[in-house]
DNA sequence: CGTTGCAGCGTTATGCTATAACGTGTAGAG
DNA sequence: CTCTACACGTTATAGCATAACGCTGCAACG
């Protein structure tokens, strides 16, 4: 299983640890998840996975989910040229799919241009059951 | 002041509390903010609050912000009528406005019906800078 | 009426998520 | 060399949320 994209070769090893853990991972970690899955490796503190995990979401490595308080890899070595990403997260499989709209983009920037919003960041998130999930329910 | 809509009558005490409380804030609250303002009404512990919170955003008359773990009083009587509602908060002054745009919902619920995703729930906050402290800051 | 079911309430205890504050080690720039 | 920046490791603490218990009040039903 490949993954999604090739890992940068100048993480510290704390970043690659948990750059690998969530690579591996079919469903969103929570910091803690990711603690525990690394404990062999050494890591003692949430304040490593923490610290790790900074750096991976600042530079587009991975992504925080704020409405699970969770953080999964990022699925596309280039979404981070986009501007805004969706998230569609299964609820019952834990599955994340992410994907970038330009009309939605484009609505939110004239709404802000309309208000005079300067907008710095932002979280937009589907909650629900992806396809596989249904017909397995079914 | 007027209160953003008229208060059901069939609240509980609790609830009447709580709404009450997200009514007179300017900016989010969390939880613990609200269990303080409302420790001389006797409320004391957490589940007070959370429990009322629940059910208040269950009927639409409170919204659960995701990326601040707060929560506010809706800012519109019929805004529960609507599917999708984003949020704009200004991480300055803390205000936060809420606004429906349709054409994003359609992209949305396009997108859904392509991959077979069935929606749940959406969440949509957008974090910056209003108007009025960009202009302050200026 | 009695009783049954439901919803809310109050309390204690606990668990999960995130950051503060401190000091160490190391590599590159001047 | 020395200064700076950055990552690291550790301990302690802060902040957010729920589990589990038992009780109360009220409406529905026979
Ligand atoms: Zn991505
Ligand atoms: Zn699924
Ligand atoms: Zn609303
Ligand atoms: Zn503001």
């Amino acid at each position: 299983m490949a993954e999604p994209h090739d890992a940068p070769r100048d993480l510290t090893r704390n970043q690659g640890l948990v750059l690998g853990t969530l690579n591996r991972s079919s469903a969103p970690l929570s910091a803690y998840d990711i603690l525990d899955k690394l404990r062999e490796e050494g890591l003692r503190a949430p304040l490593q996975v923490y610290r790790a995990l900074d750096k991976l979401v600042e530079r587009g490595l991975a992504h925080r989910l704020e409405s699970l308080n969770a953080f999964v890899a990022c699925a596309d070595a280039h979404c981070h040229r986009k501007g805004l990403i969706a998230f569609a997260i299964c609820e019952r499989c834990g599955r994340v799919d992410e994907f970038a709209d330009e009309v939605i983009e484009e609505r939110l920037s004239g709404w802000a241009a309309n208000t005079g919003f300067k907008t710095e960041r932002t979280t937009m998130e589907i909650r629900g059951q992806c396809a596989e999930c249904l017909k397995a329910a079914a």
